[in-house]
DNA sequence: TCCCTTTGCTACATATACTGTAGCAGCACG
DNA sequence: CGTGCTGCTACAGTATATGTAGCAAAGGGA
């Protein structure tokens, strides 16, 4: 029996709910990606990507493809993507994380 | 002038707060990090491995100094690395979001 | 003293994740 | 037809993370 790729483990750490979703929110412009699509937003994956500081079209999808099917993020034809009332109830968790970073500017 | 490479421009994204906080937290294990400290915990180096499931050293001191100079971990000797007041702040918003994973893995 | 253990931390080769550029098919507008 | 959007993909190159090993310093016996 090959031993089992650390990748794998990463993606079956289920499970505690929290550190699925913490790996799922700890890639690289996932957080950055939600915010964008607050307060009902929705952007084209283009538009996304220049939201994003033109990151590349192959990471974008990916991650997008991830929110999909993790249920926070939905893509209306002719429209674009935007969050599902699941994610804005994640969104609603970042208010206060806005204002916290307003304070860690301030440095410490 | 030599074009100036996208991870420096990841590292000076530092406009507003949220996207340097977002910057910082969507990097790998350090939302981890900083969840296993909460509530007054203070692990070693080597505990907080484990408690990461065995994440590699290498990443894991880096992270560590990231977030040391960030202001939002410290190492006090003999005891461990622990979270600063700041990043106490911090995790009082990840209270809520852990009931939001609750909630996210009964699925959508 | 020497030995053993634990601390924070580092080296380095390998594996994986991401970037940047290019380009695809599908659809709408004219 | 052509032009310009859309979501999405290929692929080579580079940045980042992993896994194993090991360092110096500090502490505790014996």
């Amino acid at each position: 029996m090959p031993a089992m790729k650390k990748t794998a483990v990463r993606g079956s750490r289920t499970g505690r709910p929290i550190m699925a979703l913490l790996d799922l929110l700890g890639r690289r412009w996932t957080l950055r990606i939600v915010w964008e699509l607050r307060e009902d937003r929705s952007l084209t994956s283009r538009a996304l990507r220049t939201a994003c500081d033109e990151a590349s079209p192959t990471i974008m999808q990916a991650r997008l493809t991830e929110l999909r099917e993790a249920g926070l993020v939905e893509l209306e034809p002719g429209d674009g993507y935007r969050l599902t009332a699941l994610g804005k109830e994640l969104t609603e968790n970042f208010a206060p994380l806005n204002r916290f970073a307003e304070r860690w500017a301030r440095h410490a």
